[in-house]
DNA sequence: AAATAAATAATAATCATTCCTATTATTATT
DNA sequence: AATAATAATAGGAATGATTATTATTTATTT
């Protein structure tokens, strides 16, 4: 007997749910959810910061966002391609960055017989901003 | 004229801090606060939550562990040497591994003009534990 | 237009962490 | 050994980020 279950599970339509990604595709600072809700309520009075959450989530399910972890709270990234971040100890920032170099992968793949999926990787330091006079 | 203020913090013994910095160096798996919380009661039944945050605090600040966060959550780390992490996706175990690669500084130094501290990296797979059969 | 159920606002609950404070314990001084 | 000075503690309240709950609203289907 083959028991098969169809779980249908309709997303539709709603304005909350396109301001919020709108919002996080026209920002490059990697906003935090309470950012996001600040700016949405701009246009959206009475939106509730769950909503945000829910809709943030929902989206980085659907693979639209991604959300990165800075120390212990949550920031969303619209570039959802594989990519790095420089985070600036002094202001905060988060620099995006590309190290296409994946050599790491063979490696450890032999030594810890550990099968990569990606590399999340910050860089702290300072960034141009803050230069010291030479 | 010249004020020189000094700020003297005595720091002194503590059968909690001691409990505390034991469990840390004797734990290879990159503990939580709570985990540490409910191993130190053991031996300290009243000890308490509170407790146990400040002083891995005060360890961290003193350079005897290391906070790292997995997502957004602390985990503490007797390893204060340089070093990253393999964290499985399956089982949450989080692996030490040295890459003693340091190239990345000196071209992120060029291309950003943005001094590189120190490079956070999580390295997210599975473990040998779960390799399925070839 | 009516029916269906996904999405919302509002709010309560949860979880990790920090803060507060009266009491206790450690260390230095007599 | 007793006293004084104050760092550290336990216990609990407060905070901040995130998630869960629920009655109501809204988008979509019939
Ligand atoms: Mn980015
Ligand atoms: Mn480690
Ligand atoms: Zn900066
Ligand atoms: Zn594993």
């Amino acid at each position: 007997m083959i028991i098969i279950y169809f779980l249908i599970f309709a997303v539709r339509f709603s304005h909350q749910r396109e301001k919020i990604r709108e919002i996080v595709y026209n920002t490059n600072s990697h906003p935090t959810a309470d950012k996001i809700f600040l700016e949405a309520k701009k246009s959206i009075p009475k939106i509730s910061l769950g909503t945000v959450y829910r809709n943030l989530k929902q989206l980085e399910i659907s693979g639209e966002i991604k959300t990165i972890y800075d120390d212990n709270i949550a920031r969303y990234d619209w570039n959802t391609e594989p990519h790095n971040h420089l985070k600036c100890k002094n202001c905060g920032d988060l620099i995006d960055i590309v190290l296409k170099d994946k050599s790491i992968h063979p490696k450890i793949k032999k030594d810890f017989k550990f099968n990569v999926d990606k590399v999340e990787m910050f860089i702290i330091g300072t960034c141009k901003k803050h230069a010291k006079q030479t």
